[in-house]
RNA sequence: GCCCGGAUAGCUCAGUUGGUAGAGCAGCGGAUUGAAAAUCCGCGUGUCGCUGGUUCGAUUCCGGCUCCGGGCA
């Protein structure tokens, strides 16, 4: 990607590859950070440097429909290195934390570099995830034909330990809890009591943060959807339109539900881009948080 | 040139019968063990255009000025 105008791509660019002269060539590599930040192209030099395969832990960049706007590897990177876990899902196919670590667990036989930007995925890797059964897909149903007020209140009574536990403000952590306790007949917080030792626990690994300065990163953002749009953007949401169903996970990619918006004729092109693009800087603020405060024992490589 | 309206947070605006002000968005901080690019929680960041006057006290009332809209010439 090009350097945004003022900002020194080259010293960042040159720094990572300093650190990664030291990164170890036997151990699997982590490497989180912000969106646009760069890990993707580095993930790509430490697999050819060591014959790795560059596994995704990105939730987005599963889905099948988005090469484009969730920021994939692109056809020629994917020839040149072996990718996993990348396109690899339908946009109609459930899929989540638990789907992609049972993936995982089954690439570790081999010498990787895992990348990406769900924190989540990273800290159920490191520390651990409890195997709960998934949901089925009537109990998802039946939970979303309920309020959330109902739900509130079945859920106090039904499995206090767990009410007390998740954030009751959250709706999502509230419908998480019911269907839990309702497809298995226990509760969450039981469960999570239960979690075992981690697939890959951080000492085992060779785990990289990256955290660029903010002003740089934004600039890199807009940049970046710039060249999504340049490079066909739109089109990709185009094909997506027939059937898109926005209550599903494929369909919180940012920017294609702004793009959406604009082929419905709600918002012009103009308007779109721009919602998308704070979008991101709004996300790369949320994955900052997460890295700040969860992954504090991993190896930050900062922007000087 | 004259008339009318406006000027308050980064933006769009509300408000103060005179006691130095508050919403939305943006921003900042945080939570986050299966929808996580999701979801949720917390925080107001200010020469109330400038300048005189009245007043114990002016962002508020009065005068002048500046700028921005609109109208009449």
């Amino acid at each position: 990607m090009a350097n945004p105008k003022g900002y020194p791509w080259d010293i960042w660019e040159q720094m990572i590859r300093t650190v990664l002269a030291s990164v170890s060539r036997e151990l699997p590599v982590l490497i989180a950070g912000p969106t646009a930040s760069g890990k993707s192209g580095l993930a790509m030099e430490l697999a050819a440097r060591d014959g790795r395969v560059v596994v995704n832990a990105d939730a987005l960049q599963v889905y099948d429909c988005w090469r484009l706007l969730s920021a994939r590897p692109s056809v020629a990177d994917e020839a040149q290195v072996p990718h996993a876990l990348y396109g690899h899902v339908g946009r109609a196919q459930p899929y989540s934390v638990g789907h992609w670590l049972r993936e995982v667990a089954g690439l570790l036989d081999r010498p990787v570099v895992i990348v990406g930007g769900t924190g989540l995925y990273f800290t159920a890797l490191t520390e651990g995830l409890v195997d709960i059964p998934a949901v089925p897909p009537e109990v998802r149903a039946e939970a979303d034909g309920l309020r959330l007020g109902d739900l509130a209140r079945m859920l106090a009574e039904l499995d206090p330990a767990t009410a007390a536990r998740i954030d009751r403000a959250n709706p999502a952590r509230i419908q998480r809890a019911w269907e839990v306790w309702r497809s298995t007949g226990r509760g969450l917080a039981a469960w999570q009591d239960d979690t075992g030792p981690a697939l890959l626990p951080r000492a085992k690994a060779e785990a990289l943060v990256l955290r660029p300065e903010v002003a740089w990163l934004n600039a890199r953002i807009d940049l970046r959807f710039d060249l999504m749009m340049q490079a066909g953007a739109l089109d990709e949401a185009r094909a997506a339109w027939p059937g898109w169903s926005p209550a599903l996970p494929y369909a919180r990619a940012i920017g294609a539900a702004e793009l959406i918006a604009h082929l419905e004729g709600q918002m012009s092109l103009a308007q779109a881009t721009e919602a998308a693009k704070l979008a991101s800087r709004q996300y790369a603020k949320r994955q900052r948080t997460w890295l700040r405060s969860r992954m504090g024992g991993w190896r930050t490589i900062a922007q000087p």
